[in-house]
DNA sequence: CGGAATGTTGACTGCAGTCAAACCAGGTGG
DNA sequence: CCACCTGGTTTGACTGCAGTCAACATTCCG
């Protein structure tokens, strides 16, 4: 993690191009440029682990990162994938709280660091800011909730099913062309699940014919079935506790 | 869910007494008191369900919520068990999206509920409650990426020790009285565990000593050989990776 | 005392994790 | 152009843990 001492303007350009300060007033991202410096982050390193009491705020310019729990068996538990112009670190310095995740670049990286003091100051003397920090941290909860959801699905394939459909929860379309935003062994340690689980799940859900995966992209031919194969899932599951024969439950969650 | 159309002036009176308004301007807890209703929920009754889009923002008076995410087997995943002063909603208003989870009633409890316009027209307006909503949300988020990361773990086992150390993890005591703050399947649930397997792992870590069971209190005998049975779980796992004969790490594990 | 709700124990099964090996694509250099 | 290497993914065989079901024990209240 080398400082690269940006000349002030320069950052602060930087900055106001970012899209985590996008509409922000320009003096406010001037204020907060100059108590900024930015970063590189190699790849497969780790600035930041699990526990450390951060002091900066971090907003990510260019590569990608993994914020990750890691467990005992040796594997990580992903939280997030932060792409360009996202931004992590907040509820921490707004809680005082240490760091709940690791994080480690996927490749080089580059990365913005605002000072915790500057960035406490004008949050709790900037009103506009202080809103944009609620909306921010609220939808930020909403997601790591919905996450949550998706891991905590009993069966495995149910869990990429609702993955894969979260992606596009309110369309109409049947199919959808997703790729994915990182390695596989990432997107499975997101849900939960090995990366030889998750690769098996996506080839079971391909000889359905339901997708079509071609590397890391992913083609949804019939969301609709997705659907039906998850809400069958459910049934066979509650079937078999209303103890109805569930030849008839099996016979439907592959019927399309 | 019976509403309770309590006079204004006593509405008033017991949300301030809510550790949850505690603090905030009186004349801010009155203008939400005018536009708010007290409702009564029966154990076992469902008043929200999760993808409702809720039109109020709840604290609870008396009694025990539990907020939960339903899952395909028919079980169910407990985000939260809400004690008396405790509020939720407040994310779903603020983005605007639908209930990430499910409401329902662990005994007969007493619910506020201040409505959503005057809840975000306040919010939006009075600073200081702006900054007790970051606060609030941004703890809440820890709280649940903690909840994550226990419930992450690969070993029931370990969730559990992980539980019951995060009940005092700044603590240098070596013993910690504690009272489950629910029933037994509902704290497993919270664990992502079934009540069968909760029992075992206690049962498991009585036999060892390490703590005392007695119904709903938990009595943590050592909180040191606690912590070492957690890292000598990661131990056992990690010495797999690295072939050492795992004979000498089995052999510390229940050393004591 | 009796009945309901809750928790515990035991037997069994299946799913997903683990390990190991094959496979594949992209890049590098001879 | 082929050989080689590396990082990533897939496939297969196996095992063990935790979920499931069922029976029993316990606690709590009416």
């Amino acid at each position: 993690m080398n400082s690269l001492c940006l000349p002030p303007a320069q950052l602060r350009d930087t900055m106001s191009r970012l899209a985590y300060f996008r509409g922000w007033d320009t003096a406010l991202v001037s204020r907060l440029a100059a108590n900024s410096k930015q970063f590189v982050v190699a790849k497969d390193t780790c600035p930041l682990s699990k526990g450390d009491m951060p002091e900066h705020m971090y907003v990510l310019v260019s590569g990608q990162l993994r914020l990750y729990i890691p467990l005992s068996n040796g594997s990580e538990r992903i939280v997030t994938l932060v792409a360009p112009g996202e931004g992590f670190g907040e509820a921490s310095l707004l809680t005082g709280l240490v760091l709940p995740y690791s994080v480690s670049a996927c490749r080089d990286s580059h990365v913005i660091a605002v000072d915790a003091h500057a960035y406490l100051r004008e949050v709790s003397t900037t009103p506009a800011m202080m809103g944009a920090m609620l909306n921010l941290i609220s939808m930020r909860l909403m997601v790591t909730l919905r996450d949550l959801e998706i891991c905590s699905q009993p069966s495995s394939l149910q869990r990429v099913i609702r993955f894969l459909i979260c992606h596009q929860p309110n369309a109409d379309v049947e199919e959808i062309a997703i790729d994915l935003p990182g390695r596989k062994r990432d997107i499975a340690a997101k849900l939960g699940l090995t990366q030889e689980t998750f690769s098996r799940m996506l080839g079971h859900l391909g000889q359905q014919g339901v997708i079509t995966v071609n590397g890391g992209a992913v083609q949804i031919n019939s969301l609709s079935r997705l659907r039906q194969m998850d809400v069958a899932i459910c049934d066979k599951e509650i079937l078999k506790i209303r103890e109805i024969d569930p030849g008839q439950a099996a016979g439907r969650i592959f019927a399309g």
